[in-house]
DNA sequence: CCTTGATTTGACCAAGCGGTCAAAGCCACG
DNA sequence: CGTGGCTTTGACCGCTTGGTCAAATCAAGG
């Protein structure tokens, strides 16, 4: 399942018929399938196609090319990924705020690892499809609620850090579990739950870390 | 750079000319930079060749296949980048140790981002070139220095927690820093620098991590 | 200088790619 | 029931791709 499959930001979705709906969304659910597995030049229209269930000119008449698929498939993406970062609530504990924002995280790496990887794909070839709305959006909401942090350290409520480090370190260690997976399993072999392990693991990391000395 | 261009794994390096030697060093340069840039999908022998100054049919001559020169990269790349964690000495004092593994991991990230890349991306679709590996070797390092860190946990040395995780921690911590270097330095702005900010910031989290309680 | 083997290359190929197009099928509504 | 627009498709196209091959070039020893 995708994270949102009801808007895509390529147009209007004013008028949208039955059969629209549901083919475009089989086509963004096989998008995401086949990019978040093979990367964007792995990925081929004919299998998204075929995955999709769907002719691969009968896919070209609702998207008019695979880059608007992937496109498509990031915007979708952005609003959910940001969302837990969103929630951190400025009026709330400061200590609580933060480790329930990395549980939210996880849960999203846990639950949507497809757009995990399809995100970490991107960002490693540079973001060519995303540079606009990491130097805008994202910088902007990060400079935000890194403010907030700040806000918490200088009255002594957690410790003192470099705030925007601070949210680097929880998306680097929770889209470990997901964009890594198949080396997390490898390490810890059979009979782990490796997002249960992590999430007392994170839990008692960023306690620790928190903790104002 | 390359880590390390002595060696190839491919077949014993018997008998190498200093022509060879030259011509093998030169495609997996480029082949590094053009993998680590593109992924192993979208880089073209095309482009490779080009870049290592030779015609496409010469790079043939010198490796069998694309697939021949990306695997060859990744074998090159194993021993150094395992290399930190094999110095984890068991016989030091257990903070600096980790501590020392943190650093080292970091510099790596730093001065070899586009091997951290090229590790990425291939974790990120499943290591198909690499299951063995992360199965074997691997494995049994991370087993085998994870006794060592739950030695000095034991001891109440350094704090307890899952050794593994925190091998974990430092791999993600780590090569976020050169993996997302692009949404790294799209969310600090200009007039950063990146890599000795992390360098700080890592330092205090894992002391903080570690101290027994 | 000539021979022998290592090296280099232009020309080429089959397969797969993203994408087009005209025609066919389908459906709702008058 | 028929008609007009939405939907679907088989056939096709030009291009790029990984890879081959025979011929040319080069380097070194005798």
């Amino acid at each position: 399942m995708s994270v949102d499959q009801t808007q895509d930001g390529q147009r209007p979705a004013a008028g949208r018929t039955r059969i629209q709906e549901r083919n475009r969304a089989a086509i963004l659910e096989a998008g995401l399938a086949v990019f978040s597995e093979t990367g964007f030049s792995g990925a081929t229209l004919d299998r998204i196609a075929r995955e999709a269930r769907l002719s691969k000119p009968n896919l070209l008449y609702y998207f008019p090319s695979k880059e608007a698929v992937h496109t498509a498939l990031l915007e979708n993406l952005l609003d959910a990924w940001l969302a837990p970062l969103r929630a951190l609530d400025p009026a709330g504990e400061p200590q609580q705020e933060v480790l329930a924002y990395v549980r939210r995280k996880l849960e999203l790496a846990r639950d949507y690892p497809r757009e995990s990887r399809l995100f970490a794909n991107e960002v490693l070839r540079g973001a060519p499809h995303l540079s606009g709305v990491l130097g805008g959006e994202l910088a902007a909401l990060v400079e935000e609620k890194a403010a907030v942090l700040e806000g918490w350290m200088e009255q002594g409520r957690i410790a003192r850090m470099p705030a925007k480090h601070l949210v680097f370190s929880i998306w680097a260690l929770t889209q470990h579990y997901a964009d890594f997976e198949t080396q997390v399993r490898a390490v810890l072999g059979e009979g782990h739950d490796p997002f249960a392990e992590a999430g007392e693991f994170l839990d008692t990391l960023f306690r620790r870390l928190l903790v104002a000395p």
